[in-house]
DNA sequence: ACAACCTTACCACGCTTGTGTCAGGGTTTG
DNA sequence: CAAACCCTGACACAAGCGTGGTAAGGTTGT
């Protein structure tokens, strides 16, 4: 059983046993459990603590961000209907009149692409 | 000057005037403005209003999730940070011998890669 | 010139996030 | 077996987000 307890986790990597709590339940570090259910750090997660409280330092991030990221590493239709979003043509594409039919179009191509999206989940 | 004034653009998008403002000062849909200053909604803007509410509400998201994409996009190095913490390995690589030495070693590779990205800011 | 708009700047309020602490109860170890 | 740990669940509280409202003042159109 190599690994440390809570406790010695907090003490090694700066986070206080009730932020190890917080993270696990938040998803984002999840330490494997003895049968009892005590939490057991291993070399891999203390590294992902010490380096996840350097990367919210340095790019003045908040949790919820990084969660926010694993979320969209994980689920392929949210990442595509959050891109989507971002590379929305801004001038109508060619064979479309006039605004009023490129906003028709813009419409439904997207309530297509979020449909998509939504059948797979 | 073609292009809606922000209540008008409040009537058929259903954001709130206020919202729009917050939008826009949040960095998420900035419409061009007047002389005066007038916010002017373009089809371009009331497109990516109508599509953002249908985003937030069928993948559950947050307006700052979505500040926090565009940051990622707009920042490379962010995005490497990012993606450098969540692609840590969990085993140590070929050719360090202990644990000890494998913790020293993603260490001192975060360290590089953390100033690395601050060095382009 | 007056009504009907627009601007920014505030105050407020409910909800969520991040964090601490504490209680009640199980586990491990000297 | 008793001390020292661990677990979950709850209460608390500051800070921030999303949202509405309102006040003081500039712009526009008829």
């Amino acid at each position: 059983m190599d690994g440390l307890t809570i406790n010695q986790a907090a003490e090694t990597t700066g986070w206080s046993p009730r932020m190890l709590r917080y993270l696990d339940g938040s998803g984002l570090v999840s330490p494997s459990r003895t049968g009892a259910g005590y939490r057991i750090y291993g070399p891999g997660e203390l590294q992902r603590l010490r380096t996840l409280r350097e990367l919210l330092d340095t790019q003045g991030l908040e949790i919820s961000d990084v969660g926010f990221a694993q979320r969209m590493r994980s689920e392929p239709e949210l990442q595509t209907a959050v891109e989507s979003w971002f590379d929305a043509p801004v001038a109508p594409p060619e064979g479309v009149a006039g605004t009023a039919d490129w906003l028709r179009f813009e419409q439904s191509k997207h309530e297509r692409l979020l449909q998509l999206a939504g059948e797979t989940r």
